[in-house]
DNA sequence: ACCGTAACACTACCCGTTAGGGTTTTGTAG
DNA sequence: CTACAAAACCCTAACGGGTAGTGTTACGGT
């Protein structure tokens, strides 16, 4: 129901803030910054600043929302017979690829040397996971307990986190994901239908194991 | 060189310390026991208290080393020719029911009740994979990428906690270890020898991938 | 024109954590 | 036994993240 000007100023407070917090960060390093200097240089007060994000950390992810859109997205909103595992892999590049792009390197060499971020961040993934398991296990077409889902969901992140940190972040997706498929189809194969729909589910990147 | 009696004290300062925290934690609920709270009760300086714990959540992870040593031990302490992955579901077995046992119930609830303690866990976890990845990652007769060490070593400390959430821990131990032995083959595949040894270092547990 | 509410500001405070600096206890060497 | 260095401990004070309480303004709906 709120149309318009309400909205707009908040976002712009929002970004505003962030902003600020970016450049500060950036210019002279995360833990040298206070929330204090964060929100003089926004010009705005704490409490205000506090109201937008819910911790110092979460200034640095703001976008955090965004990978668990994506991510859940590639899941549920996939074509109708695309198979599950390949349209991960390709959003999980897309996501990885997004992160290690040019102007990305200085944001996340400052993650890399805060423990605070780099904690803030594993959290971030958990629930990314657990709202990812939960669109898996929503998917009619996949007959797996929800262990199995969870179990997906999170190897599914961790592929990310690992690729993200890796030398070749390309090379490594193709180096894990074989092996989250493989899992996949021990799990269906416990669970799901005997014959063919499991092994359709998964599709053509199977045959690394069935071809002996 | 420092022999007998100080080690013993300090060690008993530092049990002193543990013992109160989670007393009171239990009584009170960990958000509402302040650190000064807890160094009264054990009669001790905060100070002190700092100089034994790193953190006030390290004062509930207090054997977290223990989890460490016995993961990595798991790898580089079993038998000369024992495959490696029933070693580890073993192990993680052992620790699941441990924390499942009898009187860690109200513990494991006080830390799902409280955001931070499930953060500080997670980040523990990281840690430990790092260190079983390095351990596995050591092993000779592992031909493996450090890329699939990490891996592997995600994957089985993602075990470790999503069985210990699960209804059944015991069950669900059973129902992951099977899809990481899965991952587990397709990484040998990739680069280990090409024939017989990968099987033989995998164990009697692949036959549910192999019996097609 | 008017009211409810969301955004914002200000003050003061709590809590985890650390620095600085001092005191006692302990192991060891003379 | 004494002397001494180091380790463990204590105290005070502070810093920085985060919050409660209390307003004030500006917007949107009616």
């Amino acid at each position: 129901m709120p149309t318009g000007r309400r909205e707009r100023k908040k976002a712009a407070t929002r970004q505003k803030i962030a902003d600020a917090a970016m450049r500060l960060f950036l210019e002279r390093g995360y833990d040298a910054v206070g929330i204090r200097d964060v929100a003089a240089e926004a010009d705005v007060a704490v409490t205000t600043l506090f109201s937008h994000f819910a911790a110092k950390e979460a200034l640095v992810f703001e976008q955090d929302q965004d990978f668990e859109q994506r991510i859940t997205g590639a899941v549920t909103g996939r074509a109708p017979d695309e198979p599950l595992l390949p349209a991960l892999r390709r959003e999980i590049r897309a996501l990885v690829r997004h992160c290690t792009a040019e102007g990305a390197a200085p944001v996340w060499r400052m993650i890399a040397g805060s423990p605070a971020l780099r904690e803030y961040e594993e959290s971030m993934r958990l629930r990314h996971a657990d709202s990812l398991a939960a669109a898996v296990a929503a998917d009619p077409g996949l007959p797996l307990t929800p262990t199995a889902c969870r179990t997906l969901a999170r190897f599914v992140v961790d592929a990310y986190s690992l690729a993200r940190e890796a030398a070749d972040p390309d090379a490594a997706v193709d180096e894990i994901f074989p092996m989250i498929e493989a899992a996949w189809e021990v799990a269906v194969r416990e669970r799901g239908e005997p014959s063919g729909a499991g092994a359709r589910t998964l599709g053509r990147s199977t045959t690394a194991l069935t071809k002996d």
